[in-house]
RNA sequence: GGGUGAUUAGCUCAGUUGGGAGAGCGUCGCCCUUACAAGGCGAAUGUCGGGGGUUCAAAUCCCUCAUCACCCACCA
């Protein structure tokens, strides 16, 4: 093995092996598990939240795996019709040309040529993060066989009068120029202004009423004035007119509750084809319902000829300007408001009055609410059930048709008089409603929202309704990982469809993860350059590379400059490489359940040198075990266990017991914590050294020696199996040479059984045995680093006090005392010898002393000796308060009442023994 | 306006039913000791956001305030 751990090497092998030899299918006749991947974008490229969100979800697949589970990992990817549709576009528009240009068949098909050119790059890149997904059932939503499940959902959603076609305001985008659902409108503040305006009356131009609007175009669109039907100021203007400036147009003032006497002058205006109140407003008055704009948002024939042909924002401009000449601007002020914009396109969306496709959801949502509320379904963590269910219990019809060419057409056409027919083709159709030839039909232009083909996810690609085998088998899926951000648009339209279809629930629970953030805590997004690609971290990139992938396509020049310096502080030498192992172990050690994580690219070299331990630990088991003889028989070698050895697998049952409760959890952070701190503070720091005076000194004990490497064996290869599902790379590689040494026969670890706690190897007395030796080691050393004294320095040292057990210790345990604390010497002092001048540490009990000769400073022992008295009389005085405390000694449990006894006591003998030592000192 | 989460060491975060505050990174000191300098050994560092309450005992339970983040709704 090389010297150093080099993951590149090793990775891109492995996963070639794994994928090769078929071991992502589910193989075992265990109970099935299975997850399905949230459908990536087919052409989207990898950010860090599918780094995470991998990252657990192959996590709980090899767990489950080893577990002996029929496991399965669905994998997919997702057309994404808008974001798809918009990059091809662009591609077209900078060859000059359009989609309208080509044409929607043409179009369609330069899609599919995108798909195909571009769509592999994700699914290598998820590849790259050791995911093992059944690759041979990839699906795409796309394909025949999906499409043919949304189209027989949507049919049967029609004919049961669940689907159906409206007319009214929709979210239109009118730079995409398609509706959007109320999910993909962003609303955030944004500073503007509030027009207040003057409509004269009627019947006394003279008069006014004064109304305020942030959207002076609306005004062309005008239908009444509105005031709350109590406000004593207005009851004399109720049924007469005012003038509606600029159009040559009168309107009625009613009354409406939802005018607020508080706001403004208490008069507002009701534009009902351009605001979603006051279309209600006027749906309830009965009021003309005026449509001013065009689909692109320009102003259209509707309005006043001046204005027509301008652009909204533009014909806002004229709007007040004019208003002013006419002297009708009562005042302007500044206003923050909410400003809704598309999610994709980043326009300011329109409420537009169109035919739009609607899923009727209440009685989809009723049992997907009742689902949760039984606990049939659960989140993890549980406080975002509050999330589902107040969006739920609020729910709004789902637009579903997107005026969009690439996704699933719409299977409804018309006839000339409008009328129209669903079915899942034409010619399905006219069979059904005997419609023969002279009847022209026209198929619906529109496609319908991704997300409609998402929410069949889990079934569709199992392969309902007709190939039912896998979705018999692995339907209910177990989890869903997924983000809180996809709870509205996914989760729960996947609830509510695949209860409605298949009577089943999706899955059994919803692990939510947090949004990866940068190091700053700012959400990555490409505009703040702030991204961070995991392929990058994985194989490492150069610093002007960076740069300029974060810099490119950027519009604005002072941007690019101000990322560029960004990134250049942050990176100034461009990340190294740190490997796919390392990446992975940082997402599970920020992954506690329920927040966002700040992504910490010092964890990651923290976990790449991890990576390294694991690496020079196995080398060193390997140099040690090759061509050496192993006691391979469990029963044989437990003869001579050495007491490292016990305490080694004692403490490894407590590590492999502590993962399975942390996994059942879903706390992937306490999982690696455990894993980090046995292997790393307890294998290689203690087990590692403790092996080492065994294994130098093979001539006087052959067997302890050929024990101790079957336990260095042993538990190194049992480790790596913990381990596995959250490093698959280098524990593939060191497993593939460590378990022969075992006799092991196997092909993958990835097929190897996870280590199961076995309480038989709990082991009390060994445990409390290596406390002992390491608590006697870190006291040594707490005197060799205190006093400057030199590591290769041997050092003779005293023991005093300790009773019997203590002395027979010492007699057993000395040769790990000798090389762990590298000693000249080690005894006891006898009764009544004269204690050496010395630095003195207590363990327990038992003082060890070094002697000063020429080793020790007197002063800063003094000073050492005197800050620890100082510690102790500090926590005495705690202790004894408590105990005086008759409260304390009558409500406390007994068990708390003895703990702080043997405190006190313990405290004071310590803070005694060092007093006599600071005595002796100050004599010298 | 309604809701959720957060606030613990310089930084990133653990802290499970209330019983003497932890890890990693960083910092400081000593070491290239035959697995590993991507390392070893040792050290320092906290009014657990503020205030109040319950309790013998509060980082932990209750109230309140502050700050930050996010979600939902929205007044023109």
């Amino acid at each position: 093995m090389d010297k150093t751990y080099q993951p590149k090497q090793l990775e891109d092998q492995w996963y070639k092996t794994w994928e090769e030899r078929g071991y992502f299918a589910p193989s075992s006749d265990g109970d099935p598990y299975c997850i399905v991947i949230p459908p990536p974008n087919v052409t989207g490229r990898l950010h860090m939240g599918h780094g995470f969100q991998n990252a657990i979800m192959d996590a709980l697949i090899r767990y489950h795996r080893m577990l002996g589970r029929a496991t399965l990992w669905q994998v997919g990817t997702d057309h994404a019709g808008i974001a798809t549709q918009m990059v091809v576009e662009r591609k077209l528009n900078a060859k000059g040309s359009s989609r309208q240009e080509v044409g929607r068949e043409e179009f369609v098909k330069k899609v599919w040529d995108w798909k195909e050119e571009s769509g592999g790059i994700i699914t290598e890149q998820i590849r790259r993060l050791g995911s093992s997904l059944d690759w041979t059932r990839e699906r795409f939503t796309m394909d025949e066989q999906l499409s043919a499940v949304v189209e027989k959902v949507f049919i049967e959603l029609y004919d049961e009068g669940l689907i159906y076609r409206g007319n009214r305001l929709v979210n239109w985008d009118p730079q995409l120029l398609t509706a959007v659902s109320d999910l993909e409108v962003i609303s955030e503040e944004e500073n503007g202004f509030l027009w207040h305006f003057r409509y004269p009356l009627a019947d006394d131009p003279s008069r006014h009423v004064i109304i305020a609007t942030t959207r002076p175009e609306t005004l062309l669109g005008d239908s009444a004035i509105a005031v709350h039907p109590d406000d004593e100021r207005y009851k004399d203007l109720l049924g007469k007119f005012v003038e509606l400036p600029l159009c040559n147009r009168q309107i009625p003032i009613i009354a409406d509750d939802y005018a607020d006497p508080e706001f403004g002058t208490g008069c507002v205006k009701i534009t009902p084809a351009h605001d979603f109140n006051d279309y209600e407003v006027g749906k309830r008055n009965d009021l003309e319902i005026i449509n001013i704009l065009t689909d692109a948002a320009c102003i259209n024939e509707n309005a006043p000829e001046a204005y027509r042909g301008l652009d909204r924002f533009e014909a806002r401009k004229q709007i007040v300007a004019d208003m002013e000449a006419l002297g009708l601007v009562d005042k302007i002020e500044p206003h923050k408001l909410k400003v809704p914009r598309g999610d994709r396109s980043g326009v300011v969306i329109e409420p537009y009055l169109t035919h739009q496709w609607y899923v009727a959801v209440q009685s989809l949502a009723d049992p997907a609410i009742k689902a949760v509320e039984d606990g049939d379904i659960e989140f993890v963590p549980k406080n975002w059930e509050n999330t589902y269910f107040a969006w739920m219990r609020n729910i709004q019809d789902w637009c579903i048709s997107r005026q969009l060419w690439w996704g699933h057409r719409i299977p409804a056409w018309y006839d000339e008089d409008g009328k129209v027919y669903v079915g899942k083709s034409e010619a399905q159709v006219r069979a059904k409603h005997s419609l023969d030839s002279s009847v022209i039909l026209r198929q619906d232009e529109d496609v319908l929202d991704t997300w409609f083909s998402s929410a069949l996810w889990t079934f569709s690609t199992l392969g309902w309704p007709d190939e039912r085998e896998y979705f018999e088998r692995f339907h209910p899926t177990d989890v869903l990982v997924t983000g809180f951000d996809i709870i509205f648009f996914w989760v729960a339209r996947m609830i509510m469809m695949t209860l409605k279809f298949t009577g089943e629930i999706p899955f059994k629970k919803v692990y939510i993860t947090g949004l990866v953030r940068d190091e700053q805590g700012q959400k990555m997004s490409k505009s703040k350059g702030n991204i961070l690609d995991p392929i990058d971290l994985i194989d490492g990139i150069e610093l002007d590379e960076l740069v300029q992938k974060r810099t490119a396509d950027m519009m604005q020049p002072q941007l690019k400059q101000k990322i560029e310096k960004h990134t250049r502080d942050a990176f100034p030498q461009g990340i190294t490489g740190y490997g796919t192992d390392a990446l992975r172990f940082t997402f599970y050690s920020l992954a506690s359940t329920g927040r966002d994580i700040k992504f910490d690219l010092g964890r990651t070299e923290g976990y790449r040198n991890f990576c390294n331990k694991i690496w020079n630990a196995a080398r060193y088991v390997l140099m040690n075990c090759e061509d050496k003889s192993v006691v391979d028989d469990a029963s044989q070698s437990r003869l001579h266990l050495s007491i490292a050895d016990r305490w080694i697998a004692s403490r490894f049952e407590q590590t492999a017991s502590s993962i399975e409760e942390s996994m059942t959890n879903y706390r992937f952070d306490l999982a690696s914590q455990a894993l980090h701190e046995f292997i790393w503070n307890e294998y290689c720091d203690w087990y590692v050294e403790l092996s080492k005076p065994v294994l130098w000194d093979e001539e006087n004990n052959p067997d302890e020696a050929a024990a101790t490497r079957w336990m260095l064996l042993n538990i190194m290869e049992k480790s790596l199996r913990l381990l596995h599902p959250f490093m698959p790379y280098i524990t593939e590689e060191i497993w593939q040479r460590i378990a022969p040494l075992l006799g092991i026969q196997g092909e993958s670890i990835m097929l190897q059984p996870y280590p199961q706690p076995e309480s038989a190897n709990v082991d009390e007395s060994a445990e409390q045995s290596v406390e002992w030796i390491k608590g006697i080691i870190v006291a040594i050393r707490n005197i060799r680093g205190e006093m400057d004294i030199s590591p290769a320095k041997a050092i003779p040292v005293y023991l005093n006090k300790g009773d019997a057990d203590d002395k027979a210790r010492l007699e057993e345990y000395r040769h790990y005392l000798e090389k762990l604390a590298k000693l000249e010497s080690i005894q006891w002092l006898d009764a009544g010898e004269e204690l050496p001048a010395a630095a003195t540490q207590l363990h327990g009990d038992i003082e060890i002393l070094v002697p000063m000769a020429g080793l020790i400073n007197v002063d800063a022992e003094r000073a050492r000796l005197e800050k620890e008295i100082a510690k102790l009389d500090a926590g005495l005085k705690a202790v004894s308060g408590k105990l005086k405390n008759q409260k304390f000694m009558e409500n406390a449990p007994e068990a708390v009442v003895a703990k702080e006894r043997s405190k006190e006591e313990q405290m004071s003998t310590a803070a005694a023994a060092l007093r006599d030592k600071l005595e002796q000192l100050l004599q010298i």
